[in-house]
DNA sequence: TTAATAGTTGAACAGTTGATCAAGTGTCCC
DNA sequence: GGGACACTTGATCAACTGTTCAACTATTAA
């Protein structure tokens, strides 16, 4: 039987450990903020129709085969978070990735998530290198 | 008054487009499991806090200021979603980050949620360039 | 102005989630 | 074995979240 070296909790000492506030309170919430609007199956659907370019909420709403009403409400999460753009066409609005941070962090969770059973090399067209929202 | 130039929702295509599956659906399912599980301020800093390196149960409750059980419960959630590895040592069960992909993410939102307002360079200590849980 | 299209917002309801407490398991030391 | 320590798990309950419907605002065209 392998025998511990230590009795206790061995290689880290119990108490003189810097508190948990190393990083601002505030950055903490906000990321906390942005990965519960990204954490839902749906609005994260949503995000990764908007990482191949702008989109229309009629457009979104077609293509997710849902009501306008309920992909309205799922923006307005996203809008919250700071996670999409917005801007008015005549009558639409078009809505997109709000930044390349964004697409970043979309692309690396479904890297994550896909990891070691899909080719990632799918998932690169998703977000191209160049900002997806040309103006 | 700047006239659109085109009357409906111009510059894209309403109908041309590939359907929202360009990525596998489980993907974005995992995604946003994972997402869900980081979505939550004191399970976040929990996370924060296994980036400096692996802690007990203990350890955290007392960092946290709160019960063992709360904890155990925050680190089921964690571990479901494959964001936290475990060992045990001795009495112990010492948690650590899984991957460099968490910290990675991690440190992404991190870096996005203080976005322009707080000096990065101090983030960096959370996640090492070295593998945080040394074996 | 009126009608039509495009989108937003508020309220209500169902489903989900997080904290807490009590009871359970696993490991160490005597 | 027995007791102490270190967690985990199940149940309960309050708080939150997502969807839906209805009513509202904004823009365009006639």
């Amino acid at each position: 039987m392998p025998k511990v070296i230590d009795p206790a909790c061995a290689p880290h000492d119990h108490s003189a450990r810097p508190p948990a506030t190393f990083v601002r309170p505030g950055a903490i919430e906000r990321a906390a903020g942005i990965f519960r609007a990204m954490g839902d199956a749906p609005r994260l659907r949503l995000l990764a129709l908007l990482g191949q370019g702008e989109a229309c909420v009629t457009e979104i709403a077609a293509a997710a085969g849902d009501d306008l009403s309920t992909i309205s409400q799922r923006l307005r999460v996203l809008r919250n978070e700071g996670l999409v753009s917005r801007r008015r066409n005549g009558k639409h609005i078009l809505y997109g990735l709000a930044d390349q941070h964004v697409a970043d962090l979309l692309f690396n969770a479904l890297a994550h998530a896909s990891e070691g059973r899909a080719d990632l090399s799918r998932l690169a067209s998703l977000v191209p290198p160049t900002n997806p929202t040309q103006e």
